[in-house]
DNA sequence: TGTTCAATGTCGCAA
DNA sequence: TTGCGACGTTGAACA
């Protein structure tokens, strides 16, 4: 990796065109040869940056540049795309060069999945009556999160079957409400499974997404995480 | 800015927990406080980062840690969402300080906006007839793209108000068609439009996009940048 | 401040 | 490869 500070404008051609006015910044090379224009501030996207693959290429300046000051050009290509990032510098301030090796990589351990876990064992959270048929319940487009068959006994006398979908999201969109209602166009078109309703469910809702859902009879529940986490989790609460 | 060259150990608590071993790696400590801890590869997204607002404290290793060879640690957490960054640092290869000063930032051409505000001025690329109605037409789930009439005079003469719905995007994937088609449902049920048609706008179509649409009646028309911006833009062409 | 949507999104997985 | 969903998404516009 090497590391230039250097007063420099960049300007990027491909998907779009961006342009940085000249000022001070680090230009980051990767060993593969990708490139991060950062500043002193923002987060940790870089202003400008050219991914790899890519070629690295050092040009020296154009008459023009050079008579506005620049010393030298980088001109970084994208093998597939051909997008180009050019850097014209006019001042180094800095450079080095440092060897890092290959990374071990990072290990993540997601709060994602507890949340459907946690529910699974919790089923009375979606409402009264109900119990899990089963978690991932498989259809053509993909597994619904849960599936849940309400449980009173006059109707299961009557041998009616009806079913609850239930989606659930950290956060809940418009993306949410649609994901649902295509698992429900299948489902309700399955004579097993006879009606069956929509419940969305997540720690928060885009207000947008519950109109949507609303106006589709989908159901939205409010999950509460500590909640959820405190009550006595992995016993079926069928009594 | 500091850049520090160090093998070192990171670990993240927050949304998620995240590690990553023991390796070296640049760590990038921006004036605001915020890090970003980066390898000799991937792409732009640090292995692991904080955002600002945040407070950078060094502390001396723990006994334990030091025992494993750490002289020093980092700790990084995060203003109002108390997520912290532990770093965990075995040896420093490199540290500088330097000045960069505020950016004057980036300059943009050819996102969305501007298609949409080019089309805008060029409506007779979406078909012969149309005119613009507004941008931006507001709609219970937000904005369509554009709205455009029908400017025949024979059916104007018949009082019939024919509109034809557009969504831009750069690229068109399935989500656009879906989220065309929920403008769609909702404009048909407006009294005051009669019926409308759906168009969908983009420089690039993903195949099961114009699939999915052709199946829904929605027209796909492919969008060229250059031709548009080429163009005289700003003269409404309504003779 | 909160909400919505685009992004040179990136990333990972599966068909 | 393409499609699809999630992301510690980030970022900007707008109410």
């Amino acid at each position: 990796m090497r590391l230039v500070i250097a007063t420099c404008s960049v300007d990027y051609t491909g998907r779009l065109s961006a342009h940085l006015p000249t000022a001070t910044r680090l230009l980051m090379i990767k060993n593969d040869g990708s490139v991060l224009v950062h500043s002193d501030g923002g987060s940790y996207k870089p202003l400008n940056w050219m991914s790899p693959p890519c070629r690295f290429e050092v040009e020296p300046p154009q008459d023009e540049d050079r008579a506005a000051g620049v010393v030298q050009s980088w001109r970084v290509t994208h093998a597939r795309t051909g997008d180009t990032l050019l850097v014209r510098i006019h001042e180094i301030l800095h450079d080095s060069a440092h060897e890092l090796g290959v990374d071990p990589g990072l290990v993540k351990d997601g709060v994602e999945a507890d949340l459907q876990r946690m529910l699974a064992a919790q089923v009375e959270r979606i409402g009264e009556g109900l119990a899990l048929v089963r978690r991932e319940y498989p259809t053509a487009i993909g597994p619904v999160d849960l599936l849940l068959r309400e449980d009173r006994s006059d109707s299961a006398a009557r041998g009616e079957q009806r079913h609850v979908a239930v989606e659930v999201k950290r956060r809940a969109g418009i993306d949410a409400v649609e994901q649902l209602t295509r698992y429900l166009h299948l489902l309700n078109r399955d004579p097993l499974l006879g009606a069956v309703r929509g419940v969305l469910a997540a720690q928060a809702f885009a207000p947008q997404a519950r109109v949507l859902a609303v106006d589709r009879g989908i159901d939205c529940v409010v999950l509460d995480y500590d909640a959820m986490r405190g009550a006595p989790s992995g016993a079926p609460t069928l009594f």
